[in-house]
DNA sequence: TAAGAATTAGAAAGGTCGTTCTATATATTC
DNA sequence: GAATATATAGAACGACCTTTCTAATTCTTA
């Protein structure tokens, strides 16, 4: 069992909220077009400067199928949320080896990859907690559900090391890559991990 | 000279453009209200997010007042920023002693201080070159010289310090600042701070 | 007090937005 | 092959957007 999986294990309701009832196999081609175009439209120009016309013109599709599978643009921007959600954690998942000398810097470079492929611009779970943000919104509490288990990564690999300071050690490391990420927009995805990663080998050597 | 008005004079051109020709003493008071309303509405709805209309009527003033002062929408926003990045900078400024012994952990400290007053949630910079990016728009290249100012600070900085590595030591700040910053969305301004400076008591002593 | 500048409320123009509707066409399934 | 589900194009809706216009009013200052 993974460390993800280990996660989710702890917070069942989250993840059945996240899962739904979507049997994955059955899913309509044209849904994960929709779900795929609106991603990268939506992280490249923000939620709201993306308009539903947008969408369904660089998917090919008509506009009732937009609405036949999303109940609205919101609707569509959680399903977006939760499908990325779900490629970030299985693409850590994969990179970090728990039973390595130093998962710490595994989880920093896979993070750092993950910048490189996905991210080059800013956190899309960030920026929608910022967007949405007291409207009363489910959005925000996909997003901030993200960074919660986020923390809680950290938290529980620590806590596998043996650390004492569990708490303070995953608020740092989670700190770590969300600086990481900002530095992308800035710098670039390589030269920014390469700083996160000095950073966090100076933490795990020093750090009691 | 403080460390801010001596990279002020190494970008004059950067410089000018932003005071422009600005006589502040002769500054309308309306426009004064409109640009302290729209940063806020700003920083907590999106520039999306907010309309002109919002704009005026919180700022109680006409259409044409705005359009009086701002010949568009983009325009208010780039003086808002302005008018932001001035204030961080005055900031930064007055709460760091140079000729301190740990100038660095000085700077971290008052930018924390910085988001618990005013940055409760996210950068207004970073969420420009995001909403902005690949528009033209002058707005993008305001955000990004605040950014790369911020770094040029560290630099000199760093090498005020004696220290060898200087841009490796700026990247290294900046990215902790960046850091904070987002962590502060998710836990507060309070916790982020405690652990940023904590880092960067460990990075100060640790690096060569 | 007279003249010029700034501000006012509100309407209007011209767009775009999200969403719904209609009517036709294409797939899928029994 | 009939029945059911899914997709199509595009018009229409009302709401909201930024910007412009008008004409009356208030403020500033010489």
């Amino acid at each position: 069992m993974t460390l993800v999986q280990e996660i989710d294990t702890l917070n069942v309701e989250r993840l059945f909220y996240l899962k739904g009832e979507v049997d994955h196999m059955s899913r309509s081609t044209k849904k994960d077009i929709l779900l795929q175009v609106a991603e990268r439209l939506f992280y490249e120009h923000g939620f709201r400067g993306v308009g539903l016309k947008q969408i369904i013109s660089e998917a090919n599709v008509a506009t009732m199928t937009l609405y036949n599978h999303f109940s609205s643009k919101d609707n569509l921007v959680e399903e977006v949320l939760i499908q990325r959600e779900e490629r970030y954690w299985s693409y850590l998942d994969s990179h970090v080896e728990m039973d390595s000398d130093s998962p710490f810097i595994l989880a920093v470079e896979a993070h750092g990859r993950w910048l490189k492929e996905q991210s080059y611009k800013g956190d899309m779970f960030l920026r929608a907690i910022e967007d949405y943000a007291g409207t009363d919104n489910e959005i925000e509490n996909i997003a901030r559900g993200h960074k919660s288990k986020l923390l809680q990564y950290f938290q529980l690999l620590a806590q596998r090391k043996g650390k004492d300071n569990e708490r303070d050690l995953a608020n740092q490391f989670t700190l770590l890559l969300e600086g990481t990420t900002s530095m992308t927009t800035l710098i670039g995805a390589e030269k920014a991990t390469e700083y996160s990663i000095a950073m966090a080998r100076t933490l795990v050597q020093h750090t009691s």
